[in-house]
DNA sequence: CTAGGGTTAG
């Protein structure tokens, strides 16, 4: 996806944050009351606080009524630990924190993102925390590589960490859960942010919804959140709106692009934003009514036009013009823009326009003219980058100018820009196969197997093994399958249609071989159909015997392995359970909380910190997730009791209750979290949070990767 | 000048 240029610029962009959203002072931040000298007192305190909520709501409720533009009153400073934790401001990015982030900066620049994001844990626990700015140049990065697993790793950290997250770090998940096409789950975030932030949705935030909305064919929501916008007072984005008008052309409801538009109109009176106007273009051409389109046109490009035409803008008229047949038009005005392109003060050309032009003319089956637009990028100092690539080696792939596109493939460059990716190489792939060149196009599929970076699907590798195996290249085949079995969860299915061409071939041992690790795969098995299918093959060559001799065989590896497996389980819940025995003093967590004093409470957390770490740092990611809930607060040090020992929840109870706060609230949490934090919604207090810290983590990075990947690399036919 | 380096194509 091209997303990382734009992306970038959204990032720098919302990096400069509007005053307002930061404006609450700094003495705002809680500070939690968690020692008292009696249970009595806790109580009474906690009676207290209860009716403090009810008579000052929390922020967020206030805040709905608000202009946009106002500052939020700070409605009862520093005693409500419930409050939702402000963002970090500006002036914290000083001294060592702005070095710090200097230094990460650096290592984003130098493209060591692995580097930048484990310095920055790792920051966390030193005494200079990175600030929210600096997690968001991580996030930002990360997202820019597609690096999405990551992405959700290090926003679950840095959560968890209490680095309370600013408008920004929410529109970068937004933005990777919508590349994810997990829309919903950007939802649920976004309802989070309304419900808890102390602070409103930026435009950005509604563009990134919109989009990903109308992209997922969700185009009701993407109209309500639209609407949404509109209630907390902000002005008709025009942006949003083209998202939202372009989607409906896309669902041939050209009323209702007509209708969005004179919305946007009544709102601001005249729209000078030209990016709509592609768009209602195409709404009147959807209604046959080529004179209206064409008088859009000239209001948006015509001579005295008030309407301010950006690249983006003209990009879509381009589009609109040819879309519609008008090639000639679109020609004139692209040699307009190309003209009026006078970098860096007036940009009309981007690398957009080529596309869009390239693509008109791929339409009409124009593909040298559209190789011309193509070429003619470096003119403007455009480069094509991976998208561009691929679309046009697609159209010469299909119209038989393979030679024209090999050509293209070559030019590809090494960086992430245009480097060939999975898409890139299966259309070769598959283009050569199309013409009976096995050879060639495995050589296509080696060449992208050894790169670092790509990862081709199941469907990439069963297409090459199949064209293989059908040209009689078993062994050749066989390589592929291994890679395929070694990297990507492989179907069942798979293995059995490859162990009966192994079979077929006579291949007995690699069969058998390839049996021995069917029946030690738990998810796979081995049927009696296939079974069967071995036998003969074997008996053919008088090795019936073999069979069963394999299946005893592993038969038996698979009952020690298993007995291996218990053993280990039995020492080490022995373990465990003496650690819980040593860690005993923490069930006394809660009665000193209530009777003794903060030094023994901290000491006991302090064992009990360093115990639970113990209990469940087996390996270094565990640890890191332990580091992760190890918090520098004291309170928080309850919260590492509550998630990780769930018995002791019920000794602590009251007091997890009580001071587990709202820092919790930000967790990467889905649905479920909502619903819990719903029940509890006017005081938001603590049993929300537990409840949803209990609910297993529902995002899989690994899970998630292989979305993507399924996703990205789709299927080239 | 009080925005807008935003968008498209597999």
């Amino acid at each position: 996806m091209a997303l990382s240029k734009p992306l970038f610029f959204t990032y720098l962009k919302t990096l400069n944050p509007k005053p307002h959203y930061y404006s609450l002072s700094p003495s705002f931040i809680s500070i939690r009351l968690l020692s008292f000298a009696t249970p009595e007192e806790a109580a009474a305190e906690r009676r207290r606080r209860k009716r403090r909520l009810r008579i000052e709501p929390p922020l967020n409720a206030l805040r709905h009524h608000q202009q946009p533009q106002r500052r939020p009153q700070n409605p009862i400073p520093t005693s409500n630990p419930n409050a939702p934790k402000l963002p970090d401001s500006f002036g914290v990015l000083t001294g060592n924190r702005l070095k710090l982030h200097q230094r990460i900066l650096t290592l984003i620049r130098e493209n060591d993102l692995e580097e930048a994001a484990l310095y920055s844990r790792h920051s966390i626990y030193s005494n200079c925390k990175p600030t929210v700015f600096t997690c968001n140049a991580v996030l930002a990065a990360l997202l820019r590589q597609s690096k999405y697993s990551e992405f959700l790793s290090f926003h679950r950290f840095i959560t968890q960490a209490s680095v309370v997250p600013n408008v920004v770090t929410y529109n970068l998940l937004f933005t990777a859960y919508c590349d994810c096409k997990r829309i919903d789950s950007a939802l649920d975030h976004y309802k989070l942010l309304i419900n808890n932030a102390p602070f409103n949705p930026s435009p950005t935030t509604y563009r990134i919804l919109v989009k990903g909305l109308v992209d997922n064919a969700r185009l009701d929501r993407a109209l309500e959140i639209k609407d949404e916008m509109l209630a907390k007072g902000l002005l008709p984005d025009p942006i949003v709106y083209n998202h939202l008008m372009l989607g409906l052309v896309k669902s041939g409801d050209s009323d209702g692009v007509l209708d969005l538009y004179n919305e946007m109109k009544e709102k601001v009176g005249f729209v000078s934003d030209g990016v709509v106007y592609g768009s209602l273009m195409k709404g009147y051409f959807q209604k046959g009514m080529e004179k209206e389109a064409m008088d859009c046109y000239n209001e948006a490009v015509g001579e005295d036009s008030k309407v301010r035409m950006s690249a983006v803008a003209y990009n879509w008229v381009l589009d609109a013009l040819n879309k519609n047949g008008m090639f000639d038009e679109a020609k004139r005005l692209f040699d307009r823009m190309m003209e009026e392109h006078n970098p860096p003060g007036r940009m009309s050309v981007n690398l957009g326009s080529f596309n869009v032009m390239v693509n008109g003319y791929c339409a009409q089956g124009r593909l040298t003219d559209a190789i011309g637009f193509f070429k003619r990028m470096g003119e403007k100092n455009c480069s094509p980058d991976t998208l561009s690539y691929n679309y046009l080696i697609e159209q010469l792939c299909g119209n038989e100018m393979m030679a024209e596109a090999e050509e293209l493939f070559k030019e590809m460059g090494e960086d992430m820009i245009s480097s060939p990716d999975e898409f890139t190489y299966m259309l070769l792939v598959n283009t050569c196969l199309e013409k009976n060149r096995v050879d060639e196009a495995s050589k296509y599929f080696a060449k992208m197997a050894e790169t670092s970076t790509l990862r081709p699907n199941a469907f990439s590798f069963n297409k090459i093994i199949d064209a293989l195996i059908e040209s009689g290249k078993i062994d050749e085949a066989k390589g592929w399958f291994d890679q395929m079995v070694e990297k990507l969860k492989t179907e069942v299915a798979s293995y059995e249609s490859m162990l009966r061409v192994l079979c077929e071939a006579g291949k007995l041992d690699e069969a058998l071989k390839m049996v021995g690790d069917m029946l030690m795969n738990d998810d796979l098995g081995l049927s009696s159909e296939i079974k069967e299918v071995v036998t003969d093959a074997l008996r053919r060559e008088g090795r019936e015997e073999d069979l069963p001799r394999v299946i005893e065989e592993k038969e038996r590896e698979k009952a020690e392995i298993l007995a291996k497996k218990e053993a280990e389980e039995i020492a080490k819940n022995s373990l465990a359970d003496n650690k819980r025995v040593n860690s005993l003093p923490s069930m006394k967590f809660s009665e000193l909380l209530g009777k003794g004093t903060k030094d023994e409470a901290l000491e006991v957390g302090e064992v009990n910190k360093s115990v639970s770490a113990e209990v469940l740092a087996e390996s270094e990611a565990e640890t890191l997730e332990v580091r992760e809930v190890v918090p520098e607060s004291f309170s928080a040090e309850v919260d590492v009791t509550a998630n990780n020992i769930p018995e002791v929840i019920d000794e602590v109870g009251e007091v997890v209750n009580e001071s587990v706060s709202a820092e919790v609230l930000a967790n990467e949490s889905e649905a479920e979290i909502l619903e819990a934090r719903e029940v509890v919604t006017e005081t938001f207090t603590a049993e929300a949070d537990v409840i949803a810290n209990n609910i297993p983590e529902v995002i899989d990075g690994n899970v998630l990767v292989d979305e993507i990947q399924g996703t990205k690399t789709g299927t080239v036919e």
